[in-house]
DNA sequence: GAAGGTACTTAACACTGTTAACCTACGGTA
DNA sequence: TACCGTAGGTTAACAGTGTTAAGTACCTTC
Protein backbone atom coordinates (compact mmCIF):
# COMPACT_ATOMS: atom_id res chain seq x y z
CA UNK A 1 0.00 0.00 0.00
CA UNK A 2 1.53 3.27 -1.12
CA UNK A 3 2.10 6.07 1.36
CA UNK A 4 -0.15 8.29 -0.73
CA UNK A 5 -3.14 6.00 -0.40
CA UNK A 6 -2.33 5.45 3.28
CA UNK A 7 -2.49 9.22 3.81
CA UNK A 8 -5.88 9.39 2.11
CA UNK A 9 -7.21 6.45 4.10
CA UNK A 10 -6.04 7.77 7.46
CA UNK A 11 -7.27 11.30 6.63
CA UNK A 12 -10.68 9.91 5.88
CA UNK A 13 -10.81 7.99 9.15
CA UNK A 14 -9.69 10.99 11.22
CA UNK A 15 -12.29 13.10 9.45
CA UNK A 16 -14.98 10.54 10.24
CA UNK A 17 -14.04 9.96 13.87
CA UNK A 18 -12.78 13.31 15.10
CA UNK A 19 -14.11 15.80 12.58
CA UNK A 20 -12.61 18.44 10.35
CA UNK A 21 -11.13 20.68 13.05
CA UNK A 22 -8.85 17.96 14.39
CA UNK A 23 -7.49 16.88 11.03
CA UNK A 24 -3.88 18.04 11.06
CA UNK A 25 -0.87 17.10 8.97
CA UNK A 26 1.04 16.03 12.06
CA UNK A 27 -1.83 13.86 13.29
CA UNK A 28 -2.12 12.11 9.94
CA UNK A 29 1.63 11.51 9.92
CA UNK A 30 1.65 10.26 13.52
CA UNK A 31 -0.98 7.63 12.77
CA UNK A 32 1.03 6.26 9.83
CA UNK A 33 4.24 6.59 11.84
CA UNK A 34 5.95 8.83 9.35
CA UNK A 35 7.20 12.42 9.47
CA UNK A 36 4.67 15.18 8.80
CA UNK A 37 6.71 16.59 5.96
CA UNK A 38 6.46 13.36 4.02
CA UNK A 39 2.90 14.22 3.19
CA UNK A 40 4.21 17.12 1.13
CA UNK A 41 6.00 14.69 -1.15
CA UNK A 42 2.61 13.37 -2.24
CA UNK A 43 0.38 16.44 -1.88
CA UNK A 44 1.26 20.05 -2.58
CA UNK A 45 -0.36 21.21 0.66
CA UNK A 46 -3.26 20.50 2.99
CA UNK A 47 -5.82 22.02 0.63
CA UNK A 48 -4.73 19.72 -2.17
CA UNK A 49 -4.97 16.74 0.13
CA UNK A 50 -8.51 17.76 1.04
CA UNK A 51 -9.25 18.34 -2.62
CA UNK A 52 -8.25 14.79 -3.47
CA UNK A 53 -10.42 13.52 -0.64
CA UNK A 54 -13.30 15.56 -2.00
CA UNK A 55 -12.85 14.38 -5.57
CA UNK A 56 -13.33 10.77 -4.58
CA UNK A 57 -16.47 11.57 -2.61
CA UNK A 58 -17.93 13.78 -5.31
CA UNK A 59 -17.47 10.99 -7.83
CA UNK A 60 -19.25 8.61 -5.49
CA UNK A 61 -22.09 11.09 -5.06
CA UNK A 62 -22.34 11.67 -8.82
CA UNK A 63 -22.53 7.92 -9.47
CA UNK A 64 -25.30 7.65 -6.91
CA UNK A 65 -27.32 10.50 -8.44
CA UNK A 66 -26.79 9.23 -11.97
CA UNK A 67 -28.00 5.81 -10.89
CA UNK A 68 -31.15 7.30 -9.38
CA UNK A 69 -31.77 9.32 -12.53
CA UNK A 70 -31.52 6.21 -14.69
CA UNK A 71 -34.23 4.28 -12.87
CA UNK A 72 -37.45 3.85 -14.84
CA UNK A 73 -39.60 6.15 -12.73
CA UNK A 74 -41.46 9.27 -13.82
CA UNK A 75 -39.62 12.62 -13.70
CA UNK A 76 -41.43 13.70 -10.54
CA UNK A 77 -40.55 10.56 -8.68
CA UNK A 78 -36.99 10.75 -9.97
CA UNK A 79 -36.60 14.26 -8.60
CA UNK A 80 -37.84 13.10 -5.21
CA UNK A 81 -35.46 10.16 -5.25
CA UNK A 82 -32.49 12.30 -6.24
CA UNK A 83 -33.37 14.80 -3.51
CA UNK A 84 -33.52 12.06 -0.91
CA UNK A 85 -30.32 10.51 -2.17
CA UNK A 86 -28.52 13.80 -1.90
CA UNK A 87 -29.75 14.42 1.64
CA UNK A 88 -28.82 10.87 2.63
CA UNK A 89 -25.29 11.38 1.36
CA UNK A 90 -24.91 14.58 3.36
CA UNK A 91 -26.23 13.05 6.56
CA UNK A 92 -24.39 9.74 6.46
CA UNK A 93 -21.07 11.41 5.65
CA UNK A 94 -21.39 14.78 7.38
CA UNK A 95 -17.68 15.41 7.76
CA UNK A 96 -17.02 14.74 4.09
CA UNK A 97 -20.00 16.82 3.07
CA UNK A 98 -18.77 19.61 5.31
CA UNK A 99 -15.34 19.61 3.72
CA UNK A 100 -16.83 19.49 0.22
CA UNK A 101 -18.82 22.57 0.97
CA UNK A 102 -16.37 24.43 3.17
CA UNK A 103 -13.40 24.37 0.86
CA UNK A 104 -13.31 27.62 -1.08
CA UNK A 105 -12.36 27.41 -4.75
CA UNK A 106 -11.27 31.05 -4.85
CA UNK A 107 -8.75 30.48 -2.07
CA UNK A 108 -7.14 27.69 -4.05
CA UNK A 109 -4.57 27.81 -6.86
CA UNK A 110 -5.78 28.05 -10.44
CA UNK A 111 -6.01 24.58 -11.83
CA UNK A 112 -8.03 22.86 -9.10
CA UNK A 113 -10.89 25.16 -10.04
CA UNK A 114 -11.47 22.77 -12.93
CA UNK A 115 -12.00 20.00 -10.46
CA UNK A 116 -14.78 21.87 -8.73
CA UNK A 117 -16.76 21.68 -11.96
CA UNK A 118 -17.09 17.97 -11.44
CA UNK A 119 -19.37 18.71 -8.53
CA UNK A 120 -21.67 20.48 -10.95
CA UNK A 121 -22.45 17.32 -12.85
CA UNK A 122 -24.88 16.45 -10.07
CA UNK A 123 -27.30 19.18 -10.97
CA UNK A 124 -26.72 18.78 -14.68
CA UNK A 125 -28.27 15.38 -14.13
CA UNK A 126 -31.11 16.94 -12.17
CA UNK A 127 -31.63 19.57 -14.90
CA UNK A 128 -31.86 16.80 -17.48
CA UNK A 129 -34.53 15.02 -15.49
CA UNK A 130 -36.51 18.25 -15.42
CA UNK A 131 -36.01 18.74 -19.18
CA UNK A 132 -37.23 15.19 -19.69
CA UNK A 133 -40.36 16.00 -17.67
CA UNK A 134 -40.92 19.15 -19.73
CA UNK A 135 -40.79 17.05 -22.91
CA UNK A 136 -43.39 14.62 -21.62
CA UNK A 137 -45.41 17.62 -20.41
CA UNK A 138 -45.44 16.38 -16.82
CA UNK A 139 -43.51 19.47 -15.77
CA UNK A 140 -43.92 23.09 -16.76
CA UNK A 141 -40.67 24.96 -16.34
CA UNK A 142 -38.98 27.43 -18.64
CA UNK A 143 -35.54 27.29 -17.03
CA UNK A 144 -34.58 23.76 -15.96
CA UNK A 145 -30.99 24.62 -15.05
CA UNK A 146 -32.12 27.42 -12.77
CA UNK A 147 -34.66 25.11 -11.16
CA UNK A 148 -32.11 22.36 -10.67
CA UNK A 149 -29.86 24.87 -8.98
CA UNK A 150 -32.65 26.16 -6.78
CA UNK A 151 -33.59 22.66 -5.68
CA UNK A 152 -29.99 21.83 -4.97
CA UNK A 153 -29.45 25.00 -2.92
CA UNK A 154 -32.55 24.28 -0.86
CA UNK A 155 -31.45 20.72 -0.23
CA UNK A 156 -28.10 22.01 0.85
CA UNK A 157 -29.89 24.23 3.36
CA UNK A 158 -31.73 21.26 4.80
CA UNK A 159 -28.54 19.21 5.16
CA UNK A 160 -26.62 22.13 6.53
CA UNK A 161 -29.19 22.89 9.23
CA UNK A 162 -29.11 19.30 10.43
CA UNK A 163 -25.34 18.89 10.27
CA UNK A 164 -24.77 22.13 12.15
CA UNK A 165 -27.31 21.08 14.77
CA UNK A 166 -29.47 24.11 14.27
CA UNK A 167 -32.64 22.06 14.19
CA UNK A 168 -35.11 23.01 16.89
CA UNK A 169 -35.43 20.26 19.50
CA UNK A 170 -39.20 20.46 19.16
CA UNK A 171 -38.93 19.27 15.56
CA UNK A 172 -38.25 15.65 14.63
CA UNK A 173 -35.41 15.26 12.16
CA UNK A 174 -37.08 12.64 9.96
CA UNK A 175 -40.30 14.58 9.74
CA UNK A 176 -38.39 17.72 8.89
CA UNK A 177 -36.56 16.04 6.01
CA UNK A 178 -39.80 14.58 4.63
CA UNK A 179 -41.57 17.90 4.92
CA UNK A 180 -38.72 19.77 3.27
CA UNK A 181 -38.29 17.39 0.34
CA UNK A 182 -42.02 17.33 -0.27
CA UNK A 183 -42.05 21.08 -0.06
CA UNK A 184 -39.13 21.53 -2.42
CA UNK A 185 -40.31 19.08 -5.06
CA UNK A 186 -44.04 19.77 -4.97
CA UNK A 187 -43.58 23.47 -4.64
CA UNK A 188 -41.37 23.68 -7.66
CA UNK A 189 -43.90 21.79 -9.73
CA UNK A 190 -47.23 23.08 -8.56
CA UNK A 191 -46.10 26.68 -8.62
CA UNK A 192 -45.90 26.37 -12.39
CA UNK A 193 -49.16 24.53 -12.86
CA UNK A 194 -52.13 26.86 -12.29
CA UNK A 195 -52.46 26.89 -16.10
CA UNK A 196 -52.24 23.15 -15.91
CA UNK A 197 -55.05 22.85 -13.37
CA UNK A 198 -57.42 25.38 -14.94
CA UNK A 199 -57.22 23.64 -18.30
CA UNK B 1 -13.95 53.92 24.86
CA UNK B 2 -13.50 50.78 26.90
CA UNK B 3 -11.04 48.11 25.79
CA UNK B 4 -13.89 45.62 25.63
CA UNK B 5 -15.82 47.63 23.08
CA UNK B 6 -12.62 48.38 21.18
CA UNK B 7 -11.98 44.65 20.90
CA UNK B 8 -15.48 44.10 19.53
CA UNK B 9 -15.16 46.96 17.08
CA UNK B 10 -11.76 45.87 15.75
CA UNK B 11 -12.89 42.22 15.55
CA UNK B 12 -15.84 43.25 13.45
CA UNK B 13 -13.68 45.27 11.08
CA UNK B 14 -11.12 42.45 10.66
CA UNK B 15 -13.97 40.06 10.01
CA UNK B 16 -15.42 42.38 7.36
CA UNK B 17 -12.15 43.18 5.62
CA UNK B 18 -10.11 40.00 5.86
CA UNK B 19 -12.66 37.30 6.70
CA UNK B 20 -13.04 34.73 9.41
CA UNK B 21 -9.85 32.76 8.79
CA UNK B 22 -7.60 35.73 9.47
CA UNK B 23 -9.27 36.82 12.67
CA UNK B 24 -6.74 36.00 15.39
CA UNK B 25 -6.39 37.15 18.97
CA UNK B 26 -2.91 38.51 18.27
CA UNK B 27 -4.12 40.44 15.24
CA UNK B 28 -6.94 42.02 17.19
CA UNK B 29 -4.52 42.99 19.94
CA UNK B 30 -1.95 44.35 17.48
CA UNK B 31 -4.50 46.69 15.92
CA UNK B 32 -5.46 48.14 19.31
CA UNK B 33 -1.80 48.21 20.36
CA UNK B 34 -2.31 46.04 23.41
CA UNK B 35 -1.06 42.61 24.43
CA UNK B 36 -2.98 39.60 23.13
CA UNK B 37 -3.60 38.26 26.61
CA UNK B 38 -5.49 41.41 27.58
CA UNK B 39 -8.41 40.15 25.54
CA UNK B 40 -8.79 37.31 28.03
CA UNK B 41 -9.50 39.83 30.76
CA UNK B 42 -12.69 40.76 28.93
CA UNK B 43 -13.64 37.53 27.16
CA UNK B 44 -13.25 33.99 28.44
CA UNK B 45 -11.83 32.81 25.13
CA UNK B 46 -12.10 33.31 21.37
CA UNK B 47 -15.42 31.48 21.13
CA UNK B 48 -16.97 33.77 23.71
CA UNK B 49 -15.69 36.80 21.86
CA UNK B 50 -17.28 35.49 18.67
CA UNK B 51 -20.44 34.70 20.59
CA UNK B 52 -20.73 38.30 21.74
CA UNK B 53 -20.18 39.46 18.19
CA UNK B 54 -22.93 37.10 17.05
CA UNK B 55 -25.37 38.18 19.73
CA UNK B 56 -25.29 41.76 18.53
CA UNK B 57 -25.86 40.73 14.93
CA UNK B 58 -28.61 38.29 15.77
CA UNK B 59 -30.43 41.01 17.67
CA UNK B 60 -30.10 43.30 14.67
CA UNK B 61 -31.46 40.58 12.40
CA UNK B 62 -34.35 39.84 14.76
CA UNK B 63 -35.31 43.50 14.90
CA UNK B 64 -35.28 43.62 11.11
CA UNK B 65 -37.48 40.54 10.76
CA UNK B 66 -39.85 41.71 13.47
CA UNK B 67 -40.19 45.04 11.71
CA UNK B 68 -41.05 43.32 8.41
CA UNK B 69 -43.59 41.12 10.17
CA UNK B 70 -45.30 44.14 11.66
CA UNK B 71 -45.95 45.89 8.34
CA UNK B 72 -49.57 45.94 7.27
CA UNK B 73 -49.25 43.55 4.35
CA UNK B 74 -50.98 40.22 3.86
CA UNK B 75 -49.35 37.06 5.27
CA UNK B 76 -48.11 35.96 1.86
CA UNK B 77 -46.47 39.25 1.15
CA UNK B 78 -45.01 39.31 4.65
CA UNK B 79 -43.43 35.93 4.15
CA UNK B 80 -41.86 37.11 0.92
CA UNK B 81 -40.57 40.25 2.59
CA UNK B 82 -39.12 38.35 5.54
CA UNK B 83 -37.48 35.89 3.15
CA UNK B 84 -35.90 38.69 1.19
CA UNK B 85 -34.85 40.50 4.34
CA UNK B 86 -33.14 37.39 5.63
CA UNK B 87 -31.28 36.80 2.36
CA UNK B 88 -30.25 40.46 2.25
CA UNK B 89 -28.79 40.23 5.73
CA UNK B 90 -26.78 37.16 4.80
CA UNK B 91 -25.43 38.69 1.62
CA UNK B 92 -24.59 42.15 2.92
CA UNK B 93 -22.83 40.77 5.99
CA UNK B 94 -21.46 37.45 4.73
CA UNK B 95 -18.64 37.17 7.26
CA UNK B 96 -20.98 37.76 10.18
CA UNK B 97 -23.53 35.39 8.74
CA UNK B 98 -20.83 32.81 8.27
CA UNK B 99 -19.70 33.06 11.88
CA UNK B 100 -23.29 32.90 13.13
CA UNK B 101 -23.76 29.68 11.27
CA UNK B 102 -20.33 28.16 11.72
CA UNK B 103 -20.06 28.43 15.46
CA UNK B 104 -21.14 25.14 16.98
CA UNK B 105 -23.21 25.29 20.17
CA UNK B 106 -22.24 21.76 21.17
CA UNK B 107 -18.57 22.64 21.13
CA UNK B 108 -19.19 25.49 23.56
CA UNK B 109 -19.54 25.49 27.34
CA UNK B 110 -22.98 25.02 28.85
CA UNK B 111 -24.44 28.42 29.48
CA UNK B 112 -23.94 30.09 26.09
CA UNK B 113 -26.33 27.46 24.70
CA UNK B 114 -29.08 29.66 26.07
CA UNK B 115 -27.88 32.46 23.89
CA UNK B 116 -28.27 30.41 20.76
CA UNK B 117 -31.98 30.28 21.43
CA UNK B 118 -32.19 33.95 20.69
CA UNK B 119 -31.47 33.13 17.07
CA UNK B 120 -34.64 31.05 17.07
CA UNK B 121 -36.86 34.03 17.60
CA UNK B 122 -36.51 34.78 13.91
CA UNK B 123 -38.54 31.81 12.84
CA UNK B 124 -40.91 32.09 15.75
CA UNK B 125 -41.89 35.37 14.09
CA UNK B 126 -42.19 33.61 10.73
CA UNK B 127 -44.29 30.84 12.29
CA UNK B 128 -46.61 33.47 13.75
CA UNK B 129 -47.09 35.08 10.34
CA UNK B 130 -48.05 31.67 8.97
CA UNK B 131 -50.46 31.09 11.88
CA UNK B 132 -51.98 34.48 11.16
CA UNK B 133 -52.47 33.46 7.51
CA UNK B 134 -54.08 30.20 8.61
CA UNK B 135 -56.55 32.16 10.74
CA UNK B 136 -57.56 34.41 7.84
CA UNK B 137 -57.71 31.27 5.66
CA UNK B 138 -55.19 32.64 3.18
CA UNK B 139 -52.84 29.78 4.04
CA UNK B 140 -53.53 26.10 4.57
CA UNK B 141 -50.88 24.55 6.78
CA UNK B 142 -51.24 22.18 9.69
CA UNK B 143 -47.77 22.69 11.13
CA UNK B 144 -46.66 26.35 10.99
CA UNK B 145 -43.52 25.86 13.07
CA UNK B 146 -42.33 23.05 10.81
CA UNK B 147 -43.04 25.20 7.77
CA UNK B 148 -41.23 28.18 9.21
CA UNK B 149 -38.25 25.95 9.84
CA UNK B 150 -38.37 24.52 6.35
CA UNK B 151 -38.50 27.96 4.79
CA UNK B 152 -35.67 29.14 6.93
CA UNK B 153 -33.50 26.10 6.08
CA UNK B 154 -34.11 26.64 2.38
CA UNK B 155 -33.24 30.32 2.63
CA UNK B 156 -30.07 29.36 4.42
CA UNK B 157 -29.22 27.11 1.51
CA UNK B 158 -29.64 29.97 -0.94
CA UNK B 159 -27.44 32.30 1.09
CA UNK B 160 -24.88 29.61 1.71
CA UNK B 161 -24.53 28.73 -1.97
CA UNK B 162 -23.91 32.37 -2.87
CA UNK B 163 -21.55 33.11 0.01
CA UNK B 164 -19.49 30.01 -0.70
CA UNK B 165 -19.36 30.93 -4.39
CA UNK B 166 -20.88 27.69 -5.52
CA UNK B 167 -23.23 29.45 -7.91
CA UNK B 168 -22.81 28.40 -11.51
CA UNK B 169 -21.33 31.19 -13.59
CA UNK B 170 -24.09 30.65 -16.16
CA UNK B 171 -26.66 31.72 -13.59
CA UNK B 172 -27.22 35.36 -12.62
CA UNK B 173 -27.20 35.88 -8.86
CA UNK B 174 -30.18 38.25 -8.73
CA UNK B 175 -32.32 36.01 -10.89
CA UNK B 176 -31.38 33.03 -8.77
CA UNK B 177 -32.45 34.76 -5.56
CA UNK B 178 -35.76 35.85 -7.08
CA UNK B 179 -36.42 32.39 -8.45
CA UNK B 180 -35.56 30.73 -5.15
CA UNK B 181 -37.67 33.02 -2.98
CA UNK B 182 -40.61 32.71 -5.33
CA UNK B 183 -40.14 28.98 -5.33
CA UNK B 184 -39.88 28.71 -1.57
CA UNK B 185 -42.86 30.93 -0.79
CA UNK B 186 -45.20 29.90 -3.60
CA UNK B 187 -44.26 26.29 -3.31
CA UNK B 188 -45.04 26.15 0.33
CA UNK B 189 -48.44 27.69 -0.25
CA UNK B 190 -49.65 26.17 -3.46
CA UNK B 191 -48.60 22.69 -2.44
CA UNK B 192 -51.27 22.89 0.23
CA UNK B 193 -53.97 24.40 -1.95
CA UNK B 194 -55.31 21.83 -4.43
CA UNK B 195 -58.29 21.56 -2.07
CA UNK B 196 -58.38 25.31 -2.16
CA UNK B 197 -58.47 25.46 -5.95
CA UNK B 198 -60.90 22.63 -6.53
CA UNK B 199 -63.39 24.18 -4.14
C1' DG C 1 32.42 1.54 -8.15
C1' DA C 2 30.56 6.34 -9.14
C1' DA C 3 26.51 9.17 -10.22
C1' DG C 4 21.96 10.29 -9.81
C1' DG C 5 17.48 10.23 -8.35
C1' DT C 6 13.73 8.78 -5.09
C1' DA C 7 11.72 8.75 -0.72
C1' DC C 8 12.22 9.99 3.34
C1' DT C 9 14.14 12.63 7.66
C1' DT C 10 15.34 16.57 10.99
C1' DA C 11 15.42 21.41 12.07
C1' DA C 12 13.44 25.47 11.71
C1' DC C 13 10.14 29.53 10.80
C1' DA C 14 6.16 31.93 11.62
C1' DC C 15 2.01 31.46 13.06
C1' DT C 16 -2.15 29.97 16.33
C1' DG C 17 -5.07 29.90 21.22
C1' DT C 18 -4.28 29.94 25.95
C1' DT C 19 -2.24 29.90 30.85
C1' DA C 20 0.73 31.30 34.71
C1' DA C 21 3.20 34.53 36.83
C1' DC C 22 4.40 39.10 37.41
C1' DC C 23 3.92 44.19 37.71
C1' DT C 24 1.88 48.60 38.65
C1' DA C 25 -1.12 52.18 39.70
C1' DC C 26 -5.40 53.40 42.18
C1' DG C 27 -8.97 53.29 46.12
C1' DG C 28 -10.34 52.32 50.68
C1' DT C 29 -9.36 51.40 55.30
C1' DA C 30 -6.74 50.89 59.91
C1' DT D 1 0.14 58.28 56.52
C1' DA D 2 0.98 53.36 55.78
C1' DC D 3 -0.94 49.21 54.33
C1' DC D 4 -3.45 46.17 51.48
C1' DG D 5 -6.33 44.45 47.77
C1' DT D 6 -7.85 44.67 43.44
C1' DA D 7 -8.41 46.09 38.52
C1' DG D 8 -6.13 46.03 34.45
C1' DG D 9 -2.62 45.33 32.26
C1' DT D 10 2.22 42.96 31.07
C1' DT D 11 5.91 39.19 29.56
C1' DA D 12 7.20 34.44 29.02
C1' DA D 13 5.96 30.18 27.95
C1' DC D 14 3.44 25.82 26.31
C1' DA D 15 1.56 23.07 22.95
C1' DG D 16 -0.19 23.05 18.84
C1' DT D 17 -0.61 24.46 13.60
C1' DG D 18 1.00 24.56 8.15
C1' DT D 19 5.06 24.76 5.57
C1' DT D 20 10.04 25.06 3.74
C1' DA D 21 15.03 24.08 3.37
C1' DA D 22 18.58 21.17 3.96
C1' DG D 23 20.35 16.70 4.88
C1' DT D 24 20.42 11.47 4.55
C1' DA D 25 19.79 6.80 3.33
C1' DC D 26 19.00 3.53 -0.37
C1' DC D 27 18.34 1.76 -4.98
C1' DT D 28 19.12 1.93 -9.93
C1' DT D 29 21.75 2.76 -13.92
C1' DC D 30 25.97 3.80 -16.41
Amino acid sequence: MSLRSQILKVSRSILMEDGFSSLSMRKIAREIDVSATSIYLHFKNKDHLLLTLIEESVEELNRKILHLAESDAGPLEKISKIARGYVDFGLTQPQIYEVIFMLRPEEMPRYPKEKFRKARRGYEVLANVIRQGVKTEEIVEEDPLMSAYTIWAQLHGVISVIINRRLDTRIAEGEFIDHAIEHIVEGFLVSKSPAHLTR
